[in-house]
DNA sequence: ACCTGAACACCGTTCAAGT
DNA sequence: ACCTGAACACCGTTCAAGT
């Protein structure tokens, strides 16, 4: 009767029954605010008030870890809207992509191992493969414009984003003025268009625009 | 005279004096071996024949030495021999990033904070902008042309590369011949097609080519 | 000056013990 | 069964001492 354990609803301080689920959600959660060299297993457990050991009941390994916490980040991308032209459609998918992968920002330049397999990310990959193959392309060149598309988008995603925005196009700005203008031409006298390009959302919006052309192009000389 | 240190030349199992260069090669080197876990400070001191402590003469940090060593890394770009139409050109140049960051597996997605703002980095990007401008393109569209081709390239180099090409392929065509073909019709039927684009060269030819594609595309309508 | 061992505050994970 | 403290083999880095 006195156990603190008995009553199942929620306690002010307890959670519901740890899962494989929760413990990765609280790892992304710690790792996005305070990035990921501050996610330790003692750290989380400690946070999760367990103990450390008791992580291993839901995780074989850290990896296994890390592999829970790309896919939990991965889950939030299920169900995003697509209509309009094929265009406009790849277009909504990618930047749902680089939204998420933006939202957690340390938590996912990190160790991407092998190709992205869990269920959701194979859903927003068949989505994609859907759009490609409805517009006219072959099944090869779908598959091969959705990695084109993806990764662009992820090498988008992890090498141009925040923090601080604003700080990165300064410094770039200002270590690209003080090239000597004889042997760096073309970088000094372009020093804030250069700078304007390492952050925000319009320089992505440009190379996705690119690709989506060249893609037409391919479409169209396909079709004669 | 017995003195082991007195021998200016070099001895069987000597190296000349450490230098943060010299520390960010071996490290590179450790790293590029063993995986980017194995690199540690004690690790790669008694692998140099020195105390811990003594690289911290070299190096601030092993923050600072993470950055050394993707300067070290970049510096192997210098002098890339470009000729032929601008996108020939600006092909060879992603061809040879792209290799450069191939050649140091684990070494590269670690952690490029900020924009890459080396010697040997601007370099590159100030060939690939001096292509650009030449060709025609406004600095603002050289800027982010650039900008696009270069994560393009990142994004595959990070996400699209070894170790064990066939292995992925094999993985991804199971793993989406395993999938229910009512929920997944696109990826399914094109499970041998999505897998090829899992790695070599050819896919990341072929977004290039698409890349480039938009780019001209783009060229020419500014053009009339 | 230059180098470094010892020490401190951490890690991930194994193992054996607690309930 | 489920959970976990203690212990082991590591970390990065500070500090004070060696030459």
């Amino acid at each position: 009767m006195s156990s603190p354990r008995k009553a199942p609803g929620a306690r002010s301080g307890e959670q519901e029954p740890l899962s494989r689920t929760r413990v990765a959600a609280a790892a992304l959660a710690l790792a996005d605010r305070e990035g990921l060299d501050a996610l330790s297993m003692r750290r989380l457990a400690s946070e999760l008030g367990i103990g450390t050991m008791t992580l291993y009941g839901h995780v074989k390994d850290k990896d296994e870890l890390l592999d829970a916490m790309v896919e939990q980040a991965t889950a939030e991308l299920d169900r995003v809207e697509l209509s309009g032209s094929w265009q406009d459609a790849l277009r909504t998918l990618m930047r749902a992509i680089r939204q998420t992968l933006a939202r957690h920002p340390s938590g996912l330049h990190l160790r991407v191992k092998g190709p992205l397999l869990n269920a959701s990310a194979l859903r927003v990959t068949e989505a994609g493969m859907q759009i490609l193959e409805r517009a006219g392309f072959d099944k090869a060149s779908a598959a091969h414009a959705y990695r084109a598309l993806f990764l662009y988008t992820f090498g988008f995603a992890s090498f141009n984003s925040p923090p601080d925005p604003e700080a990165r196009k300064r410094q770039t700005r200002s270590a690209l003025l003080a090239l000597p203008p004889d042997e760096f031409p073309a970088l000094s006298s372009a020093a804030q268009e250069a700078a304007e390009t390492m952050a925000g959302d319009e320089p992505f919006e440009f190379g996705l625009d690119r690709l989506l052309d060249g893609l037409e192009a391919l479409l169209r000389s396909s079709e004669d």
